[in-house]
DNA sequence: GCAAGAATAT
DNA sequence: CATATTCTTG
């Protein structure tokens, strides 16, 4: 009896195995057209085939001792070797960072979406949606630690205002902004969309990207370290990102029916954003537009808007960036990209 | 002097 | 393009 059981569950192993060799053929045939793009994905398929078409013999001896390598979890696949690197390199991910004392966690697949393999993005969320808000420069440091300058600075600085000091009197010149090449910049600061959330968020709660300053955004905010300036310049973004994104190019001849999709909802009630839901609208794909994340509001619900309301529509984009994993990358440290071409603007005196 | 916004700069 | 910094104004 047992051992029938036994044979069964072995041949169904067995059959699955060679599905799954199948499958990862197939999937071969269909990468090596990408050979030169994806040559490691190549190499990896096709490891993995070889991986399979070792343990396949060998599992009938090793079903005879009663111990299978292949022995497949609850999905029944065996897995071979390479797929494990896949986990591992997953595990490192996850394990790496954690932190994030931050609630606000999201994601939520809602109801939409039957068609898609979503599954996969579940996963993937998990183990991203634990970065930090936004990028400390380094988490063990206090906190308060981060974005400061060089203490070399101080010289510089010193000189650098005498110098300026020195020029008013001279009278002559209004002050010139003088390239301070303190290298006091600020380091940039990473709106993750995390962080874009409490933004958007504070946004709701103040009434609209039109009404509320930068400095009320911030207070609500409350996210420590977080400056008036940085939210202004947020702000000063999503502003004009959310404004018509219309007519980008003139050129604009496909009358493709941009069709948007009109969010008054979003504002008022929309409840749980205190607790860091993100309320994806849906999940339109026939959305071309251009905006990205800033879709989440656009139509102020009663505010009063200035007074040109052309009643132009607002679009919505799903916000949904995170599952994508930018977030990953925590450190957005590249200064500028090199434009080289760079435009003078005649400097109005 | 501060803060918001617009304009530039990187 | 996204942020930062400067300019301008109330």
């Amino acid at each position: 009896m047992m051992k029938r059981l036994g044979n069964m569950d072995y041949n169904q192993k067995r059959e699955r195995c060679g599905q799954y060799m199948e499958a990862l053929e197939e999937e071969r045939r269909k990468i090596h057209v990408f050979q030169r793009e994806l040559p490691l994905c190549l190499d990896l398929v096709t490891q993995a085939i070889e991986a399979c078409k070792r343990e396949l013999p060998e599992m009938a001896i090793d079903n005879l001792y009663g111990q299978s390598e292949c022995s497949e979890q609850t999905t029944g696949e065996c897995r071979p070797v390479v797929l494990e690197q896949f986990l591992t390199i997953k595990d490192l991910s996850t394990s790496n960072e954690e932190e994030e004392k931050d609630e606000e966690f999201d994601d939520e697949h809602g109801t939409h979406d039957p068609d898609n393999d979503s599954e996969d993005k579940n996963m993937k969320s998990d183990w991203l949606k634990s970065v930090q808000l936004w990028n400390q420069p380094d988490p063990l440091l206090p906190k308060e630690e981060r974005l400061q300058p060089k203490m070399i600075e101080t010289v510089v600085k010193i000189d650098e205002s005498m110098r300026k000091d020195l020029m008013v009197n001279g009278g002559g010149e209004g002050r010139r902004k003088e390239a301070d090449k303190d290298g006091g910049r600020k380091q940039r600061r990473c709106w993750s969309s995390q962080l874009h959330r409490r933004f958007l968020n504070a946004l709701q709660h103040l009434g609209g990207p039109h009404v509320a300053t930068p400095k009320q955004i911030r207070e609500f905010m409350k996210v420590d370290g977080l400056t008036n300036d940085e939210v202004k310049s947020h702000l000063q973004k999503y502003r004009l990102h959310t404004r018509r994104p219309s007519q980008t190019i003139p050129n604009n001849r496909n009358s493709q029916t941009q069709h948007f999709v009109v969010v008054g909802g979003l504002w008022g009630p929309q409840s749980d954003y205190s607790t860091g839901k993100t309320t994806g609208g849906a999940t339109n794909s026939s959305t071309t537009t251009t905006t990205g994340i800033y879709g989440a509001m656009a139509a102020p619900p009663l505010p009063q808007w200035p007074s040109h309301s052309n009643f132009t529509q607002s679009i919505i984009v799903e916000e949904g960036s995170e599952s994508h994993g930018e977030e990953v990358v925590v450190r957005c440290s590249s200064p500028a990209m090199s434009s080289s071409t760079r435009n003078h603007y005649v400097k109005k005196n």
